[in-house]
DNA sequence: AGGAACGTTGACAGCGCTACCAGCAACGAC
DNA sequence: GTCGTTGCTGGTAGCGCTGTCAACGTTCCT
């Protein structure tokens, strides 16, 4: 116990290696490339390091191979569960190895987000995760100038900057569209909020869908820039009701807003889905448990980001992924709130969701 | 433009000043406490830097000066949104100054908690944010031997390492049943998921309020290790009323439950609150758009993690508070979910939770 | 006027680690 | 036996910055 240490009395590599009866630069290569050592000294540095409870420091070994072990991520937005559980699977995934997730919120701000890209690119990191497909042309470039490896996540599109991982999110508008026709629904409306490009691509699906029915109608839509909320959701849809008193169903841009309509159908006694249809976005956990049971649209948000990380980690550690662009889908999975129009409405007696009918849908590109 | 450069091609902190024509030390004073620094020598770095876009290197700086700058945050869950409004405050309270944000997920495991501890605690981290009070003895003799600043958040007690800000979930949860008590309510389950040493502590207030009442039976309680849901609720909720079929209230330990309890009311034609009154947890945005709305106990998250960074990074910069320990309370949110008994149910036409009474308590310690 | 006190600046050394390259032993091919 | 090759190991020289301390010029006091 009483070996020569640093005035700190943190213990360095050198005393690791002094233990072991190896130079510095082994201990150091046991570290990072145990392969590299002869069986005798890997096992001499293992134990030396374990005695002593060895830690590396990091801001050393940056600082001498200049480069960092930290990944970063830019997400718009802490609240929305929506990134919750992708930052799960980030962080899931950046377990066990020696990365580290630094993680910043850009509030749906394409110039904070080029700000903090600045800020990230000069501690030269790892690798990154970015949101979305819409940065600024400077993020743009300084992205492509990077010399680490780039995911962008949350949806695809052409011309990656390195690697993609999302779905379409207008297809996967279209799809809910789709789904609510096949019920027998003309009068559909469309709630929105925040309107970051994501949810304006859904809506851009559901106007498209609309159109090639002949069934859209500007006043059909009701969006704002305010932050979503389930209250919300009751209001926009209270709007759309005064606007539009014959609407027969109503496709939500997420589903916090889905809720809030369920909610105000039922203060204003409206059934659902017998005199309004309910459509939500992203299948959390609750649109299971609601009665009515809520459909909405699937989303692998926890896969996107886990395999997100994934990727990078594997392209940083230098084996670069066959697929750049990968698309990981949704499903519209179809629950009571969009059942068939005059069908037998009443909720089961208990067991919420009981026999969903799934369907999936690759999202192509277009 | 065509100055000279390291081999890299960045700028380092030795061009700068050679630019502005002073010594690298001085350059270096300048980005730490430029009011050492004439004024005429200020600007001339300033500008500089500026023109240079120079960009400190943070891993040479932690190297020299034998700390870093980053604020370590362990928490036990990602996906609780109770945990996303924390972690906001702390993001947004370590914005705009030189602090960044590590963060690690404990998943509810003491003995991970300890191992990230050691992790955090070998970088010498600026400061450390660390959720609750229940760490292990070994973890608890690192955070009292570790040179930075502690906060301990999400509630308070006694013997605090360093700073704690929270409230007590053992006064709030007495609370809440006390207000149940005052509606008429006798019978009153309790609900729980995850039970981690703070829906622990709710249940231990719900005990002992039903017990100074002479109202407690072990029966009226159910609760899993299973993560919280909505879905889990019901489930929950259907099991306490098999058990229990002549319960009058439920008091659910977050909102989560709470919602998923209403909603199996809703599946099995039980009225809210004529039959049986719900009192939820944390006061989330849906609590009251619900119908009928929800009461809940309404905690301060996004003020806790925010004063928390706050409060942290005063401390590491010289200026510790003058009361280190912060009870942030809790409010008893009375929605009509717990109307007095035999009282008019029907949900308002519209508009979400108008009229809340509210009561607030500082929760003493005990 | 002389000295102390202050504010400001710079030289030097080193934080703990790794990149680079040289060196050495063991081995197989000719 | 000599040569090249491979596998392992070590020496040297920094990475970019800051702590420490000494030195400088200026101001103020007696």
């Amino acid at each position: 116990m009483g070996r020569k240490r640093t005035k700190s009395g943190k213990i360095r590599l050198a005393e690791v290696a002094e233990l072991a009866g190896v130079s510095p630069i082994t201990a150091s290569r046991f570290f990072r490339n145990p392969e590299a050592l002869s069986v005798a000294k890997r096992t001499r540095v293992e134990s030396a390091a374990k005695e002593l409870g060895y830690v590396p420091n990091l801001a050393a070994r940056a600082l001498a191979s200049q480069r960092t072990e930290v990944i970063g991520v830019l997400i718009p937005s802490l609240t929305n569960n929506v990134f919750s559980d992708v930052l799960r699977g980030i962080y899931d995934a950046s377990e066990g190895n020696r990365y580290s997730i630094q993680l910043s919120n850009t509030r749906y701000s394409i110039l904070q987000e080029e700000k903090l890209l600045r800020l990230f690119l000069a501690q030269k990191p790892a690798g990154l995760i970015v949101t979305g497909i819409d940065q600024t042309t400077e993020s743009r470039a300084m992205l492509e100038a990077a010399d680490c490896p780039i995911v962008q996540i949350m949806e695809i599109g052409p011309d990656p900057v390195d690697m993609m991982i999302g779905f379409s999110h207008y297809d996967a508008a279209r799809a809910a569209v789709a789904h609510l026709f096949e019920q027998g629904h003309r009068r559909i409306g469309f709630v929105g909020a925040r309107m970051d490009p994501r949810v304006q691509r859904r809506l851009d699906g559901y106007v498209s869908a609309m159109k090639d029915a002949g069934l859209f109608e500007q006043r059909l839509v009701v969006t704002t820039a305010t932050p979503t909320s389930v209250t919300l959701g009751g209001a926009l849809f209270s709007d759309l009701l005064a606007r539009e008193p014959d609407l027969d169903a109503v496709f939500c841009a997420n589903d916090d807003l889905a809720l809030g309509v369920l909610f105000e159908c039922r203060r204003r006694e409206i059934a659902v889905p017998d005199q309004i249809a309910i459509v939500g976005f992203n299948d959390l956990e609750f649109m299971a448990s609601a009665v009515p049971t809520l459909t909405s649209v699937r989303t692998n948000r926890y896969e996107m980001g886990n395999t997100a990380a994934t990727m990078l980690i594997e392209a940083i550690d230098g084996r670069r992924p066959e697929q750049p662009v990968l698309d990981l889908g949704f499903k519209v999975i179809e629950r009571q709130s969009s059942s068939p129009r005059h069908s037998e409405s009443r909720p089961a007696a208990s067991g919420a969701g009981a026999a969903n009918k799934m369907v999936a849908l690759p999202s192509g590109h277009d």
